[in-house]
DNA sequence: GTCTATAAAGCGATAGAC
DNA sequence: GTCTATCGCTTTATAGAC
């Protein structure tokens, strides 16, 4: 069995271990198994180990959510348009992906060390980009805590989400935030 | 050098390694070096290894929350004297505690498949006694997604306090959601 | 690009002296 | 209760065939 592999494919599913296992918690035999690809594939995609994974998967998601969450919330459309439309991205995201943000989950255990630069350029662009839009919205001085407050709510309610094992508590607080977002605006 | 150790210091100098390692990053020579004990004592303490370790911690601090947040948050005082007391307390541990919660981190990684019930007990004990300290204020209906959206709130403060390295979003994260609590109560 | 075999280091855990 | 030595296993990473 030869099954020829992108980088970019690796890189999606070694996430997905990252996601499961934890960035310690996957050993590269679990990576292995979790992947389909074997240690040699493995090593010639990210030639640094464990932490060139690490990186690479930090890139994808950090280059996701700039394309498809902060761009769209400076640019496209009216304000309250934009900021449903984050919310929807999130939601749909997350829902996908075991209700695990991998920056999150690195912030809080000792990866923060080896990936601080990473981790906080996405929650600073993130808060930055949603803070615009609250502003455009009509949003006044508010909108600085209320950004922080909302990117901050998302991360509790995967903690939340995850820790009583009910989805549910992700989908009411998101809405609960999204109707919050539009009493802001104008 | 033998300087002997009680158990209850050992659980509290094994939280520092986890809350600073992870779980699965708290090697035991790791835990070794951080808590000054050597293999002998903590196997002499903890017969069950690293998993008996971790739950003595969680049982540890489950109970200081149950005695010093849940209880006070039940009996004593006004409502509202009760949140304010709640805050201060959350506050004061996790910044004492390099703003880390076990049971939210644990409940972000895999270690949510071992000690899932732990977790589970801690969110939902610490959301109903909010729940119902709100509800006794004068709440109505709304005290249900308050409590939730409170606690979330706090965890999502605390990743977001360590992803952006600054303690200020943690507190001024507390402040906001202390004032709304006022605002809900009669 | 993928496989298998293997090296070197670190892991959790145990045994026995004190 | 604490120490040191050690076992057996898993880890990350590398080498070389294909």
């Amino acid at each position: 069995m030869r099954t020829v592999t992108e980088r970019s494919d690796a890189v999606l599913a070694v996430a997905t271990a990252f996601r499961r296992f934890g960035y310690e918690g996957a050993s590269i035999s679990a990576i292995t198994e979790q992947t389909g690809l074997g240690k040699g594939s493995l090593y010639n995609f990210f030639p640094g180990g464990k932490e060139d994974m690490a990186t690479a998967v930090l890139d994808e998601v950090g280059a996701w959510f700039q394309a498809e969450v902060y761009e769209p919330l400076l640019h496209e459309g009216t304000a309250s348009a934009r900021i449903t439309a984050m919310f929807d991205a999130v939601e749909a995201y997350f829902t996908s992906r075991q209700l695990v943000c991998l920056f999150g989950a690195f912030a809080l255990g000792q990866e923060r060390t080896r990936f601080g630069e990473p981790i906080q350029q996405y929650f600073a662009a993130w808060i930055d980009a949603l803070r615009t839009a609250l502003h455009d919205g009509g949003a006044g001085r508010e909108a600085d805590d209320a950004a922080t407050d909302m990117v901050s709510g998302i991360q509790g309610a995967l903690v939340l989400a995850r820790a009583l094992d009910d989805i549910s508590l992700f989908h009411g607080a998101l809405d609960r935030m999204r109707a919050r977002a539009l009493t802001l605006l104008d």
